[in-house]
DNA sequence: CAAAAACCAGACCAATTGGTCAGGTTTTTG
DNA sequence: CAAAAACCTGACCAATTGGTCTGGTTTTTG
C-alpha cells in the first residue's frame, strides 16, 4: 500500500500481487476482458480463485490496476523534447523507445489496444486529459522544429499516430506476423525491423537518419 | 443459401441476415467476441433474439459468417500488381484503398484486428495458408522491384507490415484519435491524412509521391 | 389452394462464473 | 508472547446468458 513508488517489498503479499498481475496480463491479453476467467489467471498464477480476489477485489479491480501499470509504460524521452533538441535523433529514439516496448512487454501493447478498439471505456477521464495535454504539448515541439526549418512540413498529428501504429503492430499483431514470417521474430529481427522503421519514418519526414540508428 | 456470389435477394430471410451482420458487426466491434451478448445484437437488429439463433446456428456461426464476410474486404488492386508495374503508382493507390476501407468499414477492421491480438483463434488455417501464400507473391513483386532498380533496397515484409499498421490504425485506434483531436475526423481530414500517409510511405522508400496522390 | 418450407417468438433451462462467507493459519508487531 | 493484522481457501450462491423446444404464422411452391 503506503505508496505506489514504494521500494521493493519482499512480502509475502507484494511478491503474490506481482504474481497475479503477470498472470492477468497473459489472460488478458489472450481472451480479453469479459472472455478472461478469474480462475485461469488464478491456475497460471498458481494461486486459488480467492486468493485473486483477496488481493484485487473483484475481475475489475484486479483489470483497473493492471491498466494503471500498463500506462505508466507510456512514458519516453520524447516527453521531454525541447525545440532545440534536433528532430532526427528525438524521434528516432522515440521510434526505438517505441519498438523496445512492443517487444518486452507484447501483452501490456495488447491490453491497451484492446481497450482502445473498445472504445476506451476504462480509461479515465484523468488519464485522457492528461493524455490530451501531453499531445498538445509535443504537436506544439514538432510545430516549432518546422517554423526553425530543422524539419519539413508535416502534420503533427499523423506523424504521431504513424510512429505508434507501426512500433505498436509489432506487438498487437505479432500473431499475424508469426503466421506470414514462419516463425516468431527473434531480437536480431527486432533490431532490423526498428532501423527501418526508422528510416522509413525519418526518410519520409525529410530528415537524415543519424549514424547511430543506421 | 444456394451461393455466395448470389445475386441481390430480398427474401424475408435475406433482408434479415443483412440486418444481423450489420448489428453483430457493431457489437462485436465494440464489446469483443466473449462481451457481446446475442440479445444486444437482437435488438440493435430490432429482431427477437431467437431469430438471431434460427438465421445462424449459434453465437459462434454468427461470428464466423461475420468474420468471412469481413476478410474478403482485405483483398485489393494490389493484389494483382506486377514487376512491370510503378511501385509508386501501386503502393500510393494501395495505400489509399487501406485508408479507404478504414474510413467506411471501421467495424469490421476492429473485428480483425481483435482477433489478431487474441492470437487469431478463429481464423482457419485455409485463411492462413491463403494469406501467407498472398503474401510470398507480394514480397517477390516487391523484391523485383528492387533488382529492377525501380525501388531502393528495402525489407519488403516491414514496408507492408508499415502499411497495415499506419492506415488501419485510423480505424481500430478511431477512439484514441477523436480524443486526441477533439473531434471524430471527417472525410476531408482523411483525406488529408492519406495523402500524408502516402507523403511518408514513399518518401521514405525513397520514390516519388505520383501527382495524383499529392 | 393445399402442403411444404420458411419464418417467428415466448417460455424455459443448464452451465458458467464472478463473487461471498465463514472459519481457518501464518506472520507481524507492540 | 499475545494480539492484531495479513493471509488462505473450500463451500456455496445468485445472476447471467447461450441455446432449446414447442407451437405457432406467413410465405412460397407445385
Amino acid at each position: 500500500m503506503s505508496d505506489s513508488l514504494s521500494k521493493k517489498d519482499d512480502s509475502i503479499g507484494a511478491i503474490n500481487r506481482v504474481k497475479i498481475l503477470a498472470a492477468a496480463e497473459k489472460e488478458f491479453a489472450i481472451h480479453g476482458f469479459k472472455g478472461t476467467r478469474v480462475q485461469h489467471i488464478a491456475d497460471r498464477a498458481e494461486l486459488p480463485k480467492t486468493n485473486i480476489l483477496y488481493y484485487f477485489k473483484s475481475k475489475d479491480g484486479l483489470y483497473l490496476a493492471l491498466l494503471q501499470e500498463i500506462l505508466s509504460l507510456w512514458n519516453s524521452s520524447f516527453d521531454n523534447a525541447k525545440a532545440q533538441d534536433d528532430p532526427a535523433q528525438v524521434l528516432a529514439a522515440y521510434i526505438a523507445d517505441k519498438m523496445e516496448i512492443s517487444r518486452c512487454r507484447p501483452d501490456a501493447s495488447k491490453i491497451f489496444a484492446l481497450e482502445i478498439i473498445n472504445g476506451a471505456p476504462n480509461l479515465s477521464s484523468f488519464f485522457k486529459d492528461q493524455h490530451s495535454t501531453w499531445m498538445n504539448s509535443r504537436v506544439a515541439v514538432i510545430q516549432q522544429w518546422i517554423e526553425l526549418g530543422k524539419l519539413p512540413e508535416i502534420d503533427p498529428y499523423y506523424l504521431l499516430f504513424n510512429i505508434w501504429a507501426s512500433s505498436q503492430h509489432y506487438a498487437d499483431f505479432s500473431a499475424q506476423i508469426t503466421e506470414l514470417k514462419g516463425h516468431e521474430m527473434d531480437q536480431n529481427e527486432f533490431a532490423n525491423a526498428t532501423k527501418s522503421l526508422i528510416k522509413l519514418i525519418l526518410q519520409g519526414c525529410g530528415l537524415t537518419v543519424p549514424k547511430q540508428y543506421q
